[in-house]
DNA sequence: AAGTGTGAACAAGTTCACAGCC
DNA sequence: GGCTGTGAACTTGTTCACACTT
C-alpha cells in the first residue's frame, strides 16, 4: 500500500458497490464513470480517482465491466466473507434493527440479541432468544464478534461500548444520541436522526428568508 | 451575513447544540472552546471558527456563556419554533420512528402517519390514526408540512419523495436504501446503516492485515 | 471515437498563532 | 492569565484536462 487512502473515499465505495449490484442484477455488463456519476450525483472524475486508489479496473474507450468492478469492490470492502454482529438493546428500535432484512443479504449475520430488561430476556425476536446483557462480556470472550450495534437508552451507551471494546470488538454502530469515547483503533458510526433534522431546519429557515 | 457558510459547519452546529443542552441542564454557566472540543473530539479552533460565522458569542479570558450560546444556536438552527413532520411507511422501522421520543422534545411534531397497506390504514399507532398514503397529496395541499420522513419499501421511495416535493416539502429524511433525486432547493438526508457497516468492514479488514 | 487514469491546478476545510480583550 | 476571534498557512479533497489505450 504505497499511499494512504482518504476516509471519504472509503465511505463512498459502498455507494458505488450498491449501484453496481443493481446494474448487475439488471444484466448490465459495462458502465462508464459518467453514468455512475449521474446516477449518484457525483462527478465522473471523482469516481475514476476514487477507484484508481485501488487499481486500474476500467478499459479506455469502453468503461468498467460491471461484474468485474462489483467483484473488486466486494473484495476491497471485505464483503466476500460474512461478519458477526450483535445487537444490544431490544426496544422498538432494536427490534426494527434485528428484523431489518438488509443486513443478512449483505453478509452481516446477527448472531445474538441482548437486553437488560427481565421482561424481554428469554423472549424470541426473529427466531433469536434475547439474552441478558449481563452475559455479554462472557459471551464475547467465548465467541469473537466483529460489529456491535448499540440501541440501548443513551445513558448506558458508553458502558455497553466499553464492554464491547474491552472484549476486542473494533466496529460499533451507535444508534443512541450520545457520542461515545473509544480508542483510535475502533471504528464508530453514529446514527442520530435528530441531528439531521436540525441541520435541515437551518436550511428551511434560510429559504423562508431568515 | 456577508460570506457563505460551509455546509459542514451547519452539520456540526446540532452537535454543539446538543452538548450545550446537556451542560445547561447540569447547571454549567460558562464553558471554553477547549472543553467543548474535548467532549466532542473536535479541535477548539474549529469550534471557535464555526461559531464566528454567526457572531461573537464568547468573552475573552472567560469562554462562552452556556445559556447564551444555547439560545443563539437555537435561533440559528430554527429550533425556537416547532416543525411539522409526516412519516410515510409504517412498517417496523416506521413504527420505531413514530414512537421515537427524541423528536417531540426537540420541536418536531409528527402530525400524521401514512401507509399503503389496507391492514394498517385506520389502526392506531402512538395515538395517531394511520392514514392511507393515497390521501397524502391532498392532505399536503390542505396542511403545509415541513419535513417528510420516508420509511417505505425502497422501490416506492422516489414516488413518495416526488409527491412530497411537488407539494412543497423542502426537507426529506430518507430511511430507504435507495438514493432519491430531488431539485437542488430540497434538503435530503439518507440514513442507511448498511453503508456504515460496509465502510467499517473495510477498516476491519485492514486491521487483520488485509 | 470514446472513456480511463492521473499529475497538476484548484477549491474547500482545518489548524496555527497571535493580537486583542476581559 | 486566560481565552476568544480571525487572518494566514497549511492540509485535505475535488476537478480539470489531456496523454494514452482500446
Amino acid at each position: 500500500m504505497p499511499i494512504e487512502i482518504p476516509d471519504v473515499v472509503i465511505d463512498r465505495l459502498p455507494l458505488y458497490y450498491r449501484l453496481l449490484s443493481r446494474l448487475d442484477s439488471e444484466g448490465r455488463s459495462v458502465v462508464s464513470s459518467q453514468e455512475l456519476g449521474e446516477e449518484l450525483g457525483v462527478t465522473p472524475a471523482q469516481i475514476r480517482k476514487d477507484l484508481s486508489y485501488f487499481g486500474r479496473f476500467g478499459k479506455q474507450g469502453r468503461g468498467y465491466s460491471v461484474p468485474r468492478l462489483l467483484d473488486e469492490l466486494k473484495a476491497i470492502l471485505g464483503l466476500d466473507g460474512r461478519w458477526k454482529v450483535v445487537v444490544i438493546g431490544i426496544g422498538r428500535l432494536g427490534r426494527a434493527i434485528a428484523s431489518y432484512p438488509g443486513f443478512e443479504g449483505q453478509g452481516f449475520d446477527i448472531i445474538a440479541l441482548y437486553d437488560a430488561s427481565s421482561g424481554l430476556v428469554g423472549t424470541e425476536i426473529e427466531g433469536q432468544r434475547v439474552k441478558d446483557v449481563a452475559t455479554l462480556e462472557a459471551d464475547l470472550k467465548k465467541t469473537a464478534v466483529d460489529i456491535g450495534i448499540v440501541a440501548v437508552p443513551g445513558e448506558h451507551a458508553q458502558d455497553v461500548v466499553d464492554t464491547l471494546v474491552d472484549a476486542g470488538v473494533h466496529a460499533i454502530l451507535n444508534y443512541t444520541p450520545n457520542r461515545v469515547q473509544t480508542p483510535p483503533n475502533v471504528e464508530v458510526r453514529h446514527i442520530n436522526p435528530v441531528l439531521f433534522l436540525q441541520s435541515m431546519t437551518y436550511h428551511l429557515k434560510q429559504r423562508r428568508g431568515g
